[in-house]
RNA sequence: GGCCCGUUCGUCUAGUGGUUAGGACUCAUGGUUUUCAUCCAUGCAACAGGGGUUCGAUCCCCCUACGGGCUGCCA
């Protein structure tokens, strides 16, 4: 298993899928574990459905996710000439025949089969039609699609994550290879790409188990070498059906939107159908790709849960350092803290990083440090405040103004008077002057948020807040 | 319909032919904390069902159910 060499082959016909972003994280994680090569391949032949807009929204989104590849990216498209070149081959070494059915005709056998509840198979009616017969077809100008010529027998291969899976060909179909417009399908292109690039594993959801026979039958029929394959379980939402819209965001660009980590996206997904084989579940990239094993990958499908992608979220804040948290906070908002001094911003994001789930929650809340006037909820204040807390509230003010220096001591010697003064605990001292000063009823320790806002701006915002009770 | 794959707490997952079936997230309760969050403690909660094999099956085999995928001149 050295130096393997494994592709992500997304379609461009949509930004890139949380589901997606799995399916690259195994091969990027199987390959820089073992110092292979990690490619990209864009299959854009869906001329309808491709955009060269979503190639940039996937190169971008797995570019963000710092699932860089090797070399260059293959564009599918590019291969034509290859393809055809590869169908001819198979027809000229009779693994592949010209089939003159149209597509009409398939039309009504299936139909007929279906009434009659049996099981539909493609006749081979031009399957060993001999040079003449053919030549004769062709003259007549009739269309034709090109078929594999299925073998008898049973077509076997042992998956890294499924183990033995065994088909009987009867079951396969003589499928088909090429379109009656001369265009190759998929399970003959993606077996030609995949040689072509020097594939060694071929690691992808699960939803091509049951194609992987038809291409290990190309691949036998070009006498091509066969890759490994493992197949990776989907991932689902909350009532188990595939992950949609309607569960969780499934664009990749939405998490990042909502102040995720690449770091935390790819821990999380990791944890999604892997499991490595210890307690631990926080992750740095690092340590993932030195644990990954396919061994621990699951058979089964996995359920999106979004509180626990916060809960990795939160613990990778903890441990992140205050310089690297507004590094986060900058490629998130370019503009954050625009003026403000490095310092001072730096203060205010070891305040508060380690009491957010997300980026975007510290950038929030930092917003209180910025404003010159705050937004006060009507309701919060008139539960808050009565003609005790707004008395409390003036007596802080004024010992602000009288107060000479400006330090923690200071501040909490302000605390007890009022405390005794007011004959109070310190919840009912504290609780209106937080919200007086920040406008929401949760944050960081008040002395630090006191000291950190400043005398003037303390000062600003409870005289706003009291003039609201003149 | 046919073929392939799967099924352990709500979720992510350990696990073994004999276990009090373990951990994590969520939730609930209590504690710590100047609020909130953190943190700590406790609790709730699972082997899909039925047959075998066996002294004994969650674990091995078969069937059923359920879920997913493929079955296309989409990828």
């Amino acid at each position: 298993m050295k130096n393997p060499r494994v592709r992500f082959a997304p379609s461009p016909t949509g930004y890139l899928h949380i589901g997606g972003a799995r399916t690259a994280l195994f091969n990027w994680l199987f390959a820089k574990q073992n110092k292979g090569q990690f490619l990209l391949r864009i299959e854009d032949t869906d001329l309808e459905r491709s955009k060269t807009e979503y190639i940039d929204q996937i190169t971008d989104a797995l570019s963000w996710l710092g699932l860089n590849w090797d070399e260059d990216i293959v564009l599918q498209s590019k291969n034509k000439s290859r393809h055809q070149e590869m169908v001819a081959k198979m027809l000229d070494n009779g693994t592949a025949y010209r089939c003159f059915l149209q597509k009409e005709e398939l039309d009504n056998l299936r139909l007929a089969s279906e009434q009659k509840k049996e099981v539909f198979r493609v006749p081979q009616t031009y399957r060993d039609l001999s040079e003449n017969k053919v030549q004769e077809l062709l003259n007549q100008g009739k269309s034709f699609t090109v078929r594999l010529k299925v073998p008898k027998g049973e077509t076997e291969f042992t998956d890294l994550v499924y183990g033995t899976i065994k088909v009987q060909n009867k079951d396969l179909d003589d499928f088909i290879i090429a379109r009656s417009d001369g265009s190759p399908t998929y399970n003959f292109v993606v077996a030609v790409d995949d040689s072509d690039m020097n594939i060694s594993h071929v690691v992808r959801g699960d939803d091509h188990l049951a194609n992987t026979p038809k291409q290990i039958l190309v691949y036998r029929a070009l006498g091509l070498n066969e890759p490994i394959f493992a197949h990776l379980p989907m991932i689902l939402g909350s009532d188990k059906k595939r992950l949609s819209k309607r569960h969780a965001a499934t664009n990749v660009q939405e998490y990042k939107d909502k102040g995720f980590t690449a770091t935390v996206i790819l821990n999380y997904l990791s944890l999604l159908g892997w499991n490595p084989d210890s307690d631990k579940e926080i992750f740095s990239n690092n340590e993932l790709i030195e644990s990954f094993q396919f061994d621990q990958v699951q058979k089964k499908s996995a359920v999106f849960d979004e509180k626990k992608l916060l809960w990795i979220s939160q613990q990778h804040l903890t441990e992140m350092s205050v310089r690297d948290a507004m590094n986060e906070i900058y490629k998130l908002n370019p503009d954050w803290g625009d003026g403000l001094d490095w310092n001072y911003l730096k203060e205010i994001v070891k305040l508060i990083k380690d009491r957010s789930k997300t980026i975007s929650e510290i950038a929030e809340m930092s917003e209180l440090f910025f404003q010159e006037k705050l937004e006060y909820d009507q309701e919060l204040i008139s539960k808050t405040f009565t003609q005790e807390s707004v008395s409390i509230t003036e007596d802080f003010k004024n010992a602000l103004e009288a107060c000479q220096e400006w330090n923690r001591k200071e501040i909490e010697t302000i605390f007890d008077n009022l405390m005794s003064q007011h004959d109070v605990q310190i919840g009912k001292v504290m609780k209106p002057i937080r919200i007086a000063l920040t406008g929401i009823p949760y944050g960081p320790g008040i002395f630090d948020l006191i000291l950190l806002l400043g005398k003037e701006m303390c000062l600003k915002r409870l005289r706003k807040l009291l003039s609201l009770f003149d």
